[in-house]
DNA sequence: AATTTTTGCAACCGCATGACA
DNA sequence: TTGTCATGCGGTTGCAAAAAT
């Protein structure tokens, strides 16, 4: 949800990922509590006349890691590949196979999954 | 306008690897 | 050595949006 981004976004913003993938969760909501309220990153409900506030990510790290590197991350392009880019993407395919990790890294702040996925839905069918 | 088909892609799954005990 | 656990990677898929009928 846009809360869930709201909240990994602002922890990795301020504190990074210093620890592991594993324990994010837990310290990404507790982050998020100790913000002053209303924050956007802590949903709120009200039921029945009560306020509830939702706490922590409701996510396993191994989610929110996937998240981060290849959506969230500020440093990263989405679509609009270029014709070089789509040149470069051709020719390592064809020397290394699916590397899609090896190839991304050849281009200017691109995902492996995103190039994998420009891959299976327009460059190979152009083949 | 309503319904069906196709497409795009974010996220999932399982496996490989490496670190550490 | 063997076992465990976290992370990185690539194949694959679920499903919403777009296109076609």
């Amino acid at each position: 949800s846009p809360e869930e981004d709201d909240a990994l976004r602002d922890y990795m913003q301020r504190h990074g990922n210093t620890g592991s993938w594993i324990t994010l969760p837990n310290k990404a909501g507790e982050f998020a509590r100790s913000l002053p309220l209303p924050c956007p990153a802590v949903p709120l409900i009200v039921l029945d006349g009560c306020l509830i506030v939702l706490v922590g990510l409701k996510r396993c790290g191994k989610s929110c890691r996937l998240r981060w590197l290849n959506y969230l991350r500020p440093d990263i392009r989405h679509g609009g590949f270029t014709d070089e880019e789509d040149t470069i993407i051709y020719s390592l395919y064809s020397q290394l196979g699916s590397k899609w990790s090896l190839i991304a890294s050849q281009l200017e702040r691109r995902t492996d999954n995103d190039v994998k996925n420009h891959w299976n839905t327009k460059l190979k069918k152009r083949l």
